[in-house]
DNA sequence: GTCTATACGCGGATAGAC
DNA sequence: GTCTATCCGCGTATAGAC
C-alpha cells in the first residue's frame, strides 16, 4: 500500500481514539513508520491529512450503505423494500448495526466525526449528513413506499423513520468500544427491531 | 460569585465549544479575567478543573432529570406517571427536550461529555451513565408500571423505554447549536410522542 | 521521498513578590 | 489570591542533504 494511503489510515485510527487535539503530527508518523517531516511530502499540514480522510472514508461509506438501503442515492431497489419478511429485515438491521459498530474504516469514521462534530464544521456537517439526515430521508423514503403498499400502518413516514433509526444511533453509541458486550447489544437491535414490527406491520409476524 | 466557581462556568463553555485539548489555561483566565497562574490557587491543574466540572454539573442536572421523571433514584412519584394524559407527556417531553437542549449548565455538559467520551474514561462513562443508562433505566421502571396498569400495550419495558427516548437524543444532536431551528425540533418531538402514543397507548388520545 | 537538524511558538506548570 | 517572570517540553512546520 502507497505511504500516502497508510497514512490516512493510521491517523484515522489515531484521532477517532484521541481525538484530532490529541493526536500530533510524530505520532502520525511512528504509527506509519517515518519520520514527521516525510508527512509533509504528502500532504500540505495536519489539517490536510484531516480532511482527506473525511473525504476517501466517505466514499466507501456510502457505497455500503447504499448497498443495505440506508444511502442517499435511489436504494437498492424502492421494491425489494416491499414483502421484506421479519427475518430478513432481521439480517439487515443486524448488518447494518455491525458495520458501523465494528468496520475496520467506519467505526473510526463515525468516532471520529462524532468527536470532533464541535470542533470542526466540516466534521460537524458530514456527521450530520452522513449518519442523521441521510438515512432519515431515505428511511422516509422507504416507510412511504411500505405505507402506500399496506405494509406498514399509516402514520407520519418520517416519524416512523425516526422510530426505526433512532435507536440504532443510541445502541452504537451505547455499545460502542466494548466488544465483550456484543451479544449483548444485537440482542437489543432484534429486540428492538422485532417490536418495532410488532407496533408497526399489518400482521403479526 | 465566588472565583472558583467561575472558572468551572467559564472553563465548561470553552471545554464544551472546543474541546478539552483546544483550550487552554490562558484562555480559561482570559474568560475569568485573571491570569493563567492564578488558577493554580484554586485547582491543581488542568485535569483538576475538568473533573470538578462533571462532579458539580452532575449534581444539578441529577435534580432536575429526576423532577422531570428521568432520574435515577426513585421518580417523583412511580403513580404519578399514571393516568397521565398525552397532553401532559407533551408538556414534559417538551420540557426534558429543552432542558437538555439550551440550559446553561446541562448543555454544555452534554456538549462537553459527547465530544469528549472517547478521550477521556471519566467523561465516557459518566456520558453513559447520564444520557444513556439511568434514564433507559428509569424509563423501563415507567413504562412497567404503566403497562401493568393497562395504560401502555404489552411488550418489553426496556425496548419501550429505548423506544421513547431514543429520539429524543438523536433530535437533540440534530438540532443542537441550531437555535434558528428550534420550532421545526420542538416539531419534531411532538410528533414523536404523539406518534409514540398512538402506536403504544391503549386507547387513542 | 525520506532523512536529520532545527526554528519557533504555545502548552501546562512553578517561583516568589505583593 | 493575584500578579509577573520564567521554565521546559512538545506542538507544527521548514531547510537542506542524500
Amino acid at each position: 500500500m502507497e505511504t500516502k494511503d497508510r497514512i490516512l489510515q493510521e491517523a484515522l485510527k489515531l484521532f477517532a481514539a484521541k481525538g484530532y487535539d490529541g493526536v500530533s503530527m510524530r505520532q502520525i508518523a511512528a504509527a506509519v513508520g517515518i519520520q514527521a517531516a516525510s508527512l509533509y511530502s504528502h500532504y500540505a499540514g495536519k489539517e490536510s491529512i484531516f480532511n482527506a480522510i473525511i473525504a476517501l472514508s466517505q466514499e466507501r461509506y456510502a457505497q455500503t450503505m447504499q448497498r443495505l438501503g440506508f444511502g442517499p442515492g435511489p436504494s437498492p431497489d424502492p421494491r425489494s423494500m416491499l414483502g421484506l419478511k421479519e427475518k430478513d429485515l432481521q439480517r439487515i438491521s443486524r448488518e447494518l448495526f455491525l458495520y458501523l459498530l465494528k468496520d475496520e474504516t467506519a467505526a473510526p469514521l463515525r468516532r471520529m466525526l462524532s468527536s470532533e462534530q464541535s470542533r470542526d464544521s466540516i466534521a460537524g456537517k458530514t456527521y450530520q449528513s452522513l449518519y442523521v439526515d441521510e438515512v432519515l430521508e431515505s428511511q422516509t423514503r422507504v416507510f412511504e413506499a411500505l405505507i402506500a403498499a399496506g405494509e406498514i400502518r399509516k402514520g407520519d413516514p418520517a416519524v416512523t423513520a425516526l422510530h426505526f433509526y433512532a435507536p440504532f444511533l443510541l445502541l452504537l453509541n451505547r455499545y460502542d468500544r466494548k466488544p465483550e458486550r456484543e451479544a449483548e447489544a444485537l440482542a437489543a437491535v432484534e429486540a428492538h427491531v422485532s417490536q418495532f414490527l410488532r407496533r408497526y406491520g399489518k400482521k403479526a409476524k
